[in-house]
DNA sequence: CTGAAAGCGCTAACAT
DNA sequence: ATGTTAGCGCTTTCAG
């Protein structure tokens, strides 16, 4: 089972190693040829190895996805959008893990070693030094999630702003007045853009009571710790929008001990719309940020960038939507269709 | 930003190519030389080139994960688990999403094309064309699953034996007498395996009454689908044990519909222990299989084979532990203790 | 300790 | 249409 070479394939084919290169890869060459060539390659078994094509050819047909948390379901969720549109592309999925800011720095400066041909990058938390660091990148590369505007790189990004009023104006309607605020860690980039996205929100209309507090992360049990305080108290709030699903349920776990009925005396809001707000009791009602439609948009735009390295910086917004269900509104849950997403080319100059 | 090599990195050193690279990769050179080159490398922001060290090396640094569905909560929990192994031991962690059966055998025999050193395969269906691809696979490989017991493969297994004899023992302990099993596809591994389980656990019984159920499919929809004729009966099961969490939800969400009252009516049992087990009310008693030790095992199984090719095959066994939660107990949650994982050699001849 | 040179396996000029 | 040859960027003999 040794390593067959196109060497050997010639030779047995009676031909030249460029010949049957060129057979092989359906270059011009006489039928006779390919035949020969085709015939070598299947009797010794011969597959081209894909190093030495890719330190040829300049390319190695794979891409790298690199998130902070995988293991979180929506980053989960966005990584098999962008596996799908990869492989299909026929390149392979690298997978990196970047627990801290400065190592997903780390990972963007490793690009010079050239083992992707593109990256998609997921920051949690965008610093400068990453920045820098992204600028500087030799490779192309797609930034899941919000920039600094003055930044021209390819990006794809949730609405927060949209999705945050979504939610508020929906608890609103439904009679909520004394709205609390629980966020992930601020320090982030989604807990930043949620919360100047609720505050927003809650700005639009009057005579509203709101509160902020900071779970220590986007867990459920952070939520829960967050929530408890919150909750046990005579003045506690008619509404909670949390920052994402985990935070909600926590949030529902307290209320559920606190002996706090959901939605009668309380409603709650989630964030990502997955699978456990629906499988929750009562359902989360929760605003879908796409996280699918993220992952796909992300690997098109990388391939597409690839394929032409001159086309000026874009950026994709993709819109929300509003799941209603039974934690925020005693009737039938509804959804609203998404609506289509939103591609901007940035201006040059 | 074009491509520095390392032939440059010597020519601003003042040095061979040669010296340069061994000064780099800290082999035998004059502290001279070294710092010499060192500068000269940060000064040029030089990085080696990943695939011209692997196609002179002969090894990539990659290891590849091939699984029939990202998405599966359990599946990802062994990927994050291998990604953490793979990374701290410098490999990059390749992932390959492999739908259909067939497709996991192409994946094995795309391994000649030699873009990894060692893979994990988690495959759904073994087929004999599988197994005549991994008996044929060039690079070391580890199997995430069952095998038929002739094969001497390195493999990491779930005691799906034990498993449904944890959650059988528990329910008859528990009262009940009338236990209907919902599996998922049985021409599945884990479907295969789950079924046989639940067979041999209820023969330890007498006076059992046992009835058997396919899902279409290993989901909340599928094992809401099937559920609800068996419970939409005066004669219904007092406990169903479900192949596994999702279908275990499923059939909660059933019992729910029809007004059946769990666990006062009804116990319901699922296995992997996942995140929607621990968030549904009731809690959903399970069975953790252990995913994460599975995963870690995997890697480190891997690594071992790739650095002895001559060593024994291994398998491992994790085992598992029974989780109570509110689905089949009115009283407290409680949970087993994890026991030591199995590790078995192959014998030879 | 260092440099020259070979060569990993493949593709792409270039010449025929 | 085919063969010869150079070379992708690096590591590693082999002389010196």
């Amino acid at each position: 089972m040794a390593r067959v070479t196109i060497t050997q394939v010639a030779a047995r084919a009676g031909v030249s190693v460029a010949s049957a290169s060129r057979a092989l890869n359906g270059l011009i060459a006489s039928a006779e040829t390919v035949a020969k060539v085709r015939d070598a390659a299947r009797e010794l078994g011969y597959v081209a190895d894909a190093t030495a094509q890719s330190l040829k050819r300049g390319r190695t047909l794979q891409l790298g996805y690199a998130v902070a948390d995988i293991g979180n379901p929506v980053y989960v969720e966005m990584m098999a959008a962008i596996e799908r549109v990869v492989s299909a592309s026929g390149y392979r999925l690298l997978l990196s893990s970047t627990g801290t800011a400065s190592s997903s720095v780390d990972v963007v400066r490793d690009l010079g070693r050239g083992y992707v041909d593109g990256l998609i990058l997921s920051p949690l938390r965008v610093t400068d030094e990453l920045l820098a660091a992204l600028a500087a990148a030799p490779i192309p590369l797609v930034v899941l999630g919000r920039l600094p505007d003055s930044a021209e790189f390819d990006t794809v990004r949730a609405d927060s702003l949209t999705a945050m009023r979504l939610v508020v104006d929906h608890l609103v309607a439904a009679g909520r007045r004394d709205i609390a605020f629980v966020n992930g860690p601020a320090d982030t980039t989604p807990g930043g853009m949620r919360r100047e996205g609720f505050i927003a929100a809650a700005a639009n209309h009057r005579d509203l009571r709101t509160r902020h507090i900071d779970a220590s992360d986007f867990t459920i049990a952070a939520g829960y710790d967050a929530a408890l305080p919150l909750l046990d108290r005579t003045d506690r709030p008619t509404a909670v929008v949390a920052a994402n699903d985990l935070i909600g349920v926590g949030v529902l776990r307290a209320a559920e001990d606190l002996g706090i009925t959901v939605p009668a005396d309380l409603a709650v809001t989630g964030v990502d719309d997955t699978e456990l707000a629906e499988v929750v009791r009562p359902g989360l009602t929760s605003v879908d940020l796409g996280a699918k439609e993220r992952g796909r948009a992300a690997a098109e735009m990388l391939l597409a960038r690839i394929a032409d390295p001159a086309r000026p910086a874009h950026t994709v917004t993709v819109p929300p939507s509003l799941v209603v269900r039974g934690s925020s509104s005693a009737s039938a849950p509804s959804a609203l269709r998404r609506p289509e997403l939103i591609d901007e080319e940035k201006a040059h100059g």
